[in-house]
RNA sequence: GGGGUGGUAGCUCAAUUUUGGUUAGAGCACCGGCCUGUCACGUCGGAGGUUACGAGUUCAAGCCUCGUCCAUCCCGCCA
């Protein structure tokens, strides 16, 4: 069997020629005499026609074609009748005259609408997944995945163009404390013992600057068993990269062309040479974010200091509890409704936040609000001025413990920006978010956890102020790449002083013993002589997805999991045989849930 | 672990003003007839349902109550 072209290239040039092409039967018209074929594969479709009159032994096999058959068929390419041609596929102007035709396979009506636009497409993701073979076949997912390809091989261009060597890292792994809960695999020849898949080659890579690699990439499948999103994956892939005798502003600085050399040639848009930069602190207070969404501005402003000094109850003492009170100015929409700002308001609390306090500015900027008598109007002017609001617009005001008010006001932004449609899907606004703090209270574990990873480096200026044990103000050399509010990479310069390591282990509720039991080969091979280095990764299946306007990424994966990470076409995770549990030394304990 | 939304034909959805009322509808897809230039072909007809599962309230439940399961979005979590 020989194709002499695929579905999408037939031109008007080509006309006359006898063409044998095969695909899958896309859709079927029957007008009762002449019957029309679109016929797809990858590249496209082409019509295909079979007249009763120029061959009635083949009009007759084409009566029996239904769609997603699989045929085979030759015949002359001709074209079309005046005002006939099709202008929305590329082979619109022509057709082909079938001579010949072959049913390659059968097939059941399918139970998804392959041929509907993305638009149509309305089946709910586990209905999708359950048939994902038939799925992927719809030209839109192709597509996804064809840019996910494309955009791998430049790439792969990109880095061994510049120096880096692509080496492989272990799958399975040792399990180490910090960071996501692990995906275990048992040892059958080590009883008792486990694996860890990697939540990413954050050590490899760094034992490769270590061992003289210099420049290393890797495009690496990483696995975290953590409850799952739209945008997370229990494995997913990363583009990993670690470099040797570089600071901050070297990585950046490659990576600043990173997306102008590959993200910009496949996505065919030109990126500012040198993304800017924004410091964690002026994100948070500014954004509410840590990944702020540069595309509109609505700037969150903080108000605490106007706020203590009025009669209002909730914001005095909020501010006298070391509390922050944070206003935004949401431009034109001073005629949002009561239910509008009532359903705001539920919107916010499921963010901390207790409530949401708002104020008109009418006419001649005279600030009109319900809770007006506790404040006096230089107090109210002076927080419209602060948020910058005028005539026509709405205030917002939250007030709670600086993180809550901040992610609060952050996502009630992001909020006022969907509604009034400001997040415009065609801009691409890049940002580096710099000097992340190093450490993070947690208040379920009790301690400090470190906010990147345990090998992140201080900033050279904040280390002694961590070894004097002032965790809280003390910032990180970490960057993320953020692209329209969604952080798409992130990295540091790490730790090369075996001594500062073992400080941060120390810092972090680590004791000697444990850290020998579980990084001891780590903190060893400081010991011969480390590179400063230090580096990032892309979230691969999350860069091409925002790219393309998407927040989910499960349609740029081929086989992705549903939420509770099972996989409703194979049906794993599954049951095994009671001799493969045997052979692994495990028994399985799990409560009565059923019967 | 917690919260929101949802589960009705193969798919996407509907089932009204006051907690319920007789035979659960539509579009697409499917099957059959007609139709020789359509391209989301048209047209006529047909078939297709344990209303997720289980219990309860009621003369009567797709609708009300409780439980279970599943999906999805979010919070926690994800260095």
């Amino acid at each position: 069997m020989k194709r002499t072209h695929n579905c999408g290239e037939l031109r008007k040039q080509d006309v006359g020629k006898i063409v044998s092409l095969a695909g899958w039967v896309d859709r079927r018209r029957d007008l009762g005499g002449v019957i029309f074929v679109d016929l797809r594969d990858k590249y496209g479709k082409t019509q295909v026609v079979f007249n009763p009159d120029r061959n009635p032994e083949v009009h007759k096999i084409a009566d029996k074609l239904r769609n997603e058959f699989v045929i085979y068929i030759t015949g002359e390419v001709q074209n079309r009748p005046e005002g006939m041609q099709n202008d929305k596929i590329s082979t619109g102007d022509i057709d082909v005259k079938v001579d010949n035709l072959q049913i390659l396979n059968e097939s059941l009506t399918p139970p998804i609408a392959i041929n509907d636009p993305k638009e149509e497409c309305k089946e709910n993701d586990d209905f999708r997944l359950t048939y994902r073979y038939l799925d992927l076949r719809r030209p839109w997912i192709q597509k996804n995945l064809m840019l996910k390809s494309r955009f791998l091989k430049a790439v792969y261009e990109f880095f061994y163009a510049n120096g880096f060597e692509n080496v492989e890292t272990p799958v399975l792994c040792k399990s180490t404390p910090e960071g996501a809960r692990d995906y275990l695999v048992p040892s059958r020849v080590n009883p008792g013992k486990f694996y860890a898949l990697p939540q990413s080659p954050q050590q490899y890579k760094q034992l490769l600057m270590i061992a003289g690699m210099d420049r290393y990439f890797q495009i690496a499948k990483c696995f975290r068993d953590e409850d799952l999103r739209a945008d997370r994956q229990p494995e997913f892939t990363q583009i990993d990269v670690e470099m040797s005798f570089v600071n901050q502003e070297d990585v950046m600085e490659m990576f600043d062309k990173f997306v102008t050399d590959v993200m910009g040639k496949v996505w065919n848009f030109t990126p500012p040479r040198h993304i800017r930069h924004m410091d964690w602190h002026e994100a948070m207070l500014k954004y509410g974010s840590d990944k702020p969404d540069l595309r509109f501005d609505l700037e969150i402003h903080d108000v605490s200091d106007i706020a203590k000094e009025s009669n209002f109850g909730v914001f005095k003492s909020v501010v006298a509890a070391g509390g922050k009170v944070r206003g935004i100015a949401a431009k034109g929409c001073i005629d949002f409704t009561r239910k509008q700002i009532d359903d705001l308001t539920a919107f916010v609390g499921r963010y901390g936040a207790k409530g949401l306090v708002w104020m008109r500015v009418k006419e001649d900027d005279v600030v009109e609000t319900q809770v007006g008598k506790f404040f006096t109007t230089e107090q109210l002017n002076a927080f419209r001025d602060t948020v910058g609001a005028k005539n026509g617009d709405l205030m917002f005001f939250i007030a709670g413990p600086e993180k809550t008010a901040a992610t609060a006001m952050g996502q009630l932004r992001l909020e006022i920006a969907r509604m009034k449609g400001l997040k415009d899907p065609k801009r691409r606004e890049f940002v580096w978010i710099t000097e992340f703090p190093m450490f993070e209270y947690s208040e379920t574990e009790g301690r400090y956890m470190a906010m990147h990873h345990p090998f992140t480096a201080p900033l050279p200026e904040h280390l002694d102020m961590m070894l004097s044990g002032n965790l809280k103000d003390c910032n990180a050399q970490a960057y993320d790449l953020v692209l329209n509010g969604v952080e798409i990479g992130g990295g540091s310069i790490r730790i090369h002083d075996p001594k500062v390591q073992e400080k941060v282990f120390r810092l972090l509720g680590l004791s000697e013993e444990q850290v020998k039991e579980k990084f001891g080969f780590f903190v060893d091979a400081f010991k011969y002589g480390a590179p400063p280095h230090g580096g990032l990764a892309f979230g691969l299946d999350r860069v091409v997805a925002t790219l393309e306007g998407e927040d989910s990424i499960r349609d740029f994966i081929a086989f992705p999991k549903n939420t509770s990470a099972s996989s409703p076409m194979d049906q794993c995770p599954s049951d095994v045989d009671l001799a493969q549990l045997n052979d692994l030394h495990i028994s399985i304990n799990i409560a009565d849930k059923k019967k």
